[in-house]
DNA sequence: AGCAAGGATGTAAACGTTTACAATTTAGGA
DNA sequence: TCCTAAATTGTAAACGTTTACATCCTTGCT
């Protein structure tokens, strides 16, 4: 491996000056540019990033842990985030959790450790205590999932309004008995969806009832499944609003397998691209991902810069999507 | 930031000891253990990875590239491939680079400058001189799509085997007008599939029409508009061949928007998760996902260990899975 | 001629570790 | 008592950079 100190005996010059030709300073002559420049080509000496970082305490690199890959929303939020962070001169480094502390564990001490200079979480099983002792110390920003509690800059959507909006889209349609389907675990994504939810029902002086809530996996199957609970209740609904696209996949899957798609509404959240080609297109709520990337990242970038600098919370806006999946109620 | 020098300082032993400490060396006496994790406990040092690794030259990570998240394929790689890492001590970090050459770059430095210690390859744009440059010096594999005359080690499935049941199994069906839609470059992922399902052609005694092969992004919009390209041509295939799920999803798309899905079969090819619950399931080969990315990171460490290790070629098995996307030749 | 200023380059310390080697202490055996 | 070996700890160099500071050499001015 060759290192800057052969390029110096090669040259004839010091690492010193070795190393301002690399830094483009502009304290060096011409004529020794042009030499120190053609060596370095000549062998294939590459700056060894590691040396640099201990030196400058600077990784220059920002660390984006997702929970898996199972879902093409963080395909467009990644862009965002890689764009925004390119911009700035930073990379992206992605950690997939697979949602196993361990292993978000080991991730996060990437941070600890210096080797990324900031973190974006999306959906973290870290509970605010943990997030508040991280943030201390280290700049850490919160994508999409905010977690009640903790401080720190976050940027998200308004899903108490989005969930809002799109039961009252199911509402308008007619429909009068409106299950959910949500998440398991109890993060403010899925208790801010959850009362708009409800906002929606009570507003329309239609009945709340929990029972009509399931809990799933945010994945296909516990969509389809979530569905075949529902559907084969006594007092089985006429619209099924699922707080993510892939869940509401796995409904109308179920409901098709059945022959009730077309009696039976859904409505998705996330807007990810499959959502378009699904059956007759899933009805959903569009999340910004682009700019929730892009904008997680500038929020890091304040903390990398000062990390004091003042926690910002930044709600993007949303926009109802209305596609096959969602349609009058024909019992109404 | 509290350095091993700090808690030598609060401990009143050397560096030395600390670090022996840290790194659970025999030669360190119980109390001297219990008195320096006591005070690393006490304060909230964490080893700084960059130093050691500068000492030590290795970073215990491996890069894994990859050119989207649209595509739900890598999502069980990086299980895969985060599994075997994990059990051999590693860290997998993501690059993910959109297919842009300078993104790509800017994380193969990640390599160069030591900041990784290998490297997997998948649908890099990189050809076999750059490849054959970089294997040479540092650790790289190649997953899923392999670069002929690249010297390094792969793991892949019999693409042309594979493709060639899976033009057989819509043949069986009665088919003869059979349309493949292929990915845009001259990757030799396309050239097996192809040449799978030209093979299979002639062995049937049907004739090879070049024309009936349709070049499209690997995406949804590419399958629906090669669909599009094909259907509307004056002698339209019944059953058409993809080179991917994710193009399949999008021509069986386009097949339904039009009431052609009862008469055109199509094949996918990968066996996506959403594969499953798109239409009535997407007919597909499924490659093993999970080992791909298992035995990519095995070979990797191979070449970790001794850069000088034999390069090896993997085969893994594939296998037809039909679902509802292929059915019997009406006008057969 | 003498001097100051500025440009080019070199010297060496520093970043946070690990580890070969040296030094010290302790215990046991003759 | 003295010597050896083992156990524990310390010293200092090394990894590859960057950069403050020092040094040297021109150049131009008085």
């Amino acid at each position: 491996m060759v290192s800057i100190k052969d390029i110096a005996a090669l040259t004839g010059y010091s690492v010193a000056t070795v190393s301002r030709v690399i830094n483009q300073s502009p304290k060096v002559s011409e004529e020794t540019r042009r030499r120190v420049e053609e060596v370095i080509r000549s062998t294939d000496y590459h700056p060894n990033f590691i040396g640099r970082n201990l030196r400058s305490s600077a990784s220059m690199k920002i660390l984006m842990l997702l929970p898996t890959l199972d879902n093409t929303f963080f395909s467009d939020v990644l862009r965002g985030a890689g764009d925004a962070a390119m911009a700035a001169g930073y990379q992206i480094v992605v950690g997939v959790t697979n949602k196993k502390a361990e292993v978000e564990e080991s991730y996060i001490s990437m941070l600890r450790s210096c080797q990324v200079d900031g973190m974006v979480l999306t959906n973290t099983i870290l509970d605010k205590f943990d997030l508040n002792r991280l943030a201390g110390s280290y700049p850490v920003s919160l994508l999409s999932d905010i977690v009640e509690g903790a401080d720190l800059s976050c940027v998200t959507i308004d899903n108490v309004a989005a969930a809002k909006e799109a039961t009252e889209h199911l509402i308008s349609l007619g429909h009068r008995r409106i299950s959910m389907v949500n998440g398991y675990y109890y993060r403010s994504l899925s208790i801010d969806r959850e009362n708009g939810y409800r906002m929606a029902l009570e507003q329309a002086g239609l009945t709340y009832d929990p029972t009509q809530i399931v809990r799933a996996d945010y994945n296909f199957k516990g969509g389809y499944s979530a569905a075949k609970k529902l559907m084969t209740r006594k007092d089985p609904p006429s619209a099924i609003f699922c707080s993510a696209d892939s869940m509401a996949i796995g409904a109308v899957r179920y409901l098709m397998d059945h022959g009730l798609d077309k009696q039976v509404s859904v409505m998705g959240f996330d807007n990810v691209q499959e959502s378009e080609y699904f059956f007759n297109g899933i009805s959903t709520v569009n999340q910004p991902k682009y700019e929730l990337g892009q904008q997680s990242v500038q929020l890091l970038l304040e903390k990398i810069q000062d990390i004091h600098a003042p926690n910002r919370r930044l709600i993007l806006p949303h926009e109802l999507v209305i596609r096959g999946s969602s349609h009058p109620c024909l019992g109404g």
